[in-house]
DNA sequence: ATGTGC
């Protein structure tokens, strides 16, 4: 189903040389300028509005190329994507030969996902609920909570990700709350992306977190941050592949608890730092890129796209040890109220990363990878279930799938005076969100995003994933 | 995304 204004929209694309067809939900734009042309594709479920500047942000991903050597090979985007205020859209993936594109990354580096099953029934968990509640406000919203680690931890951390950080902890341990639970995190290791742990420098860290001597203490680690970012309270409502589940030890009726965050204004730093560290690299008297992305080339500066992707990491490391304490805090507190419960992980993956693609690399923007019989993760918007998967590793979307249901309204839009502000018509009737700031209540609200559902069927179509368990919100944290 | 902001 094709609206006027899309069909406009196509019309001015193929004026500019983008070849637009569209077949069984995907728009494939084929991009005659380009290296290798390049077919940058949209998978769109029936009748979803296709939002020109979204479709202009990709379309002008892929024509990224650098004069002394590096091309974009393949652009491809979620049925979540939207547009990106950085000139990238959410939900883009792209993959290059021989150069490096700070600004896709963009500095919401290591956002991510985190999922944890308990066995824990929901009248048991609601019966505490209060208690419970006050307790992980305190640790989330008020620091009633202590993450110290000597600098030599931090060190580790940003350096080596969680196996850094456990390393040094175990040897050194601060935190007297994961002093009784080191060999469940070593173990768990397992079940995240990389095992968390990159290749970082802790020359690119911010200053202030890296003292040479003493404690560091971050007000900033374990908090969940703005925007979609959450930590949710789930039930298992319905397993729908039982062999993956069993062996992810999932089952139908347990209590989940799911962590949306990232490396916080970590990435920011590092993240804004090279994004005008490449704009400054661009040679002097070559034309600026239109997309204003401006990539480094490996053929012209390899050092440069090591120190970027150094520097990534550095910031990585710290997105997945951020989500690890967030994690840790709330088991804690689980066993604290409801007694000895494992609470074991099930994975943890990265939305906003490059990762090497053979001798390529993918650049996943709002998206997650999605690697034949690895865990995928995606969460609906508050109020609506969220999707356990299975990556099938569909090449066509360069082994990716989504990143959520995708905003259907900014933040802006949602808060500001005149918007709507009826629970019913905002679909925050039923939804426990608990906050110190009410306007997350409008910003986020449901009717905010996109439906989950069709995002969902629509990659199932595709062949991207398969559908594992679909998780029921209970009560989410909105910092 | 960010101790946000038309």
């Amino acid at each position: 189903m094709q609206s006027k204004n899309l069909s406009r929209l196509l019309r001015a694309l193929s004026r500019q040389g983008l070849n637009v067809s569209y077949q069984n939900g995907v728009y494939s734009v084929r991009l005659d300028n380009a290296f290798e042309s390049p077919t940058a594709e949209v998978l769109l479920p029936e009748g979803f509005a296709v939002e020109g500047k979204a479709l202009k942000q990709l379309a002008s991903l892929a024509t990224v190329s650098h004069p002394s050597g590096g091309e974009v090979t393949r652009v491809c985007a979620t049925p979540d994507f939207h547009p990106g205020d950085a000139g990238v859209a959410i939900g883009s993936i792209v993959q290059t030969k021989n150069m490096v594109i700070p600004a896709a990354v963009g500095s919401d580096i290591n956002c991510g996902m985190r999922l944890h099953v308990a066995d824990l029934s929901l009248e048991e968990f609601l019966s505490q609920r209060n208690h419970f509640v006050e307790l992980m406000k305190g640790d989330y919203f008020l620091g009633t909570r202590d993450v110290s680690m000597d600098a030599v931890t931090a060190r580790g951390m940003f350096q080596h990700g969680i196996l850094g950080w456990l390393s040094a902890m175990t040897a050194n341990p601060l935190g007297s709350f994961v002093a009784s639970n080191f060999e469940q995190l070593w173990q768990e290791c397992d079940n995240v992306y990389l095992s968390g742990s990159l290749e970082g420098n802790i020359n690119y860290a911010p200053p202030e977190l890296v003292p040479k001597t003493g404690i560091v203490r971050d007000g900033e680690l374990a908090t969940i941050g703005g925007g979609n970012h959450f930590v949710e309270i789930q039930i298992v409502e319905r397993v729908e592949d039982k062999s993956a589940a069993y062996s992810w030890g999932i089952k139908e009726g347990q209590l989940a608890f799911m962590i949306h965050s990232g490396s916080r204004s970590v990435g920011k730093y590092i993240g804004g730092m090279w994004r005008d560290r490449a704009w400054k690299a661009w040679q002097i008297g070559t034309a600026y890129p239109n997309s204003r992305l401006f990539p480094l080339s490996n053929d012209s500066n390899p050092d440069l796209v090591s120190n970027y992707l150094e520097a990534e990491a550095t910031a990585a490391n710290y997105g997945f040890v951020n989500r690890l304490l967030l994690a840790e805090l709330l088991r804690l507190r689980l066993r604290q109220v409801y007694g000895d419960i494992a609470a074991p992980l099930v994975y943890d993956l990265p939305h906003n990363i490059t990762l090497p693609d053979g001798k390529r690399w993918i650049v996943r923007k709002g998206a997650c990878p999605a690697y034949p019989g690895q865990p995928v993760i995606i969460p609906g918007s508050m109020g609506s279930s969220s999707y356990l998967l299975m990556g099938l590793g569909n090449e066509r979307f360069l082994s990716s799938a989504s990143h959520g249901a995708g905003r259907a309204k900014s933040r802006f839009a949602m808060s500001r005076k005149g918007a709507c502000r009826d629970e019913l018509s905002l679909g925050l009737t039923g939804v426990d969100c608990v906050t110190l700031r009410e306007e997350r209540r409008l910003e986020e609200a449901p009717a905010a995003y996109k439906p989950i559902q069709p995002v969902i069927d629509a990659q199932v179509e595709a062949g991207m994933v398969k559908v594992v368990a679909r998780l029921k919100p209970i009560l989410t944290f909105k910092a």
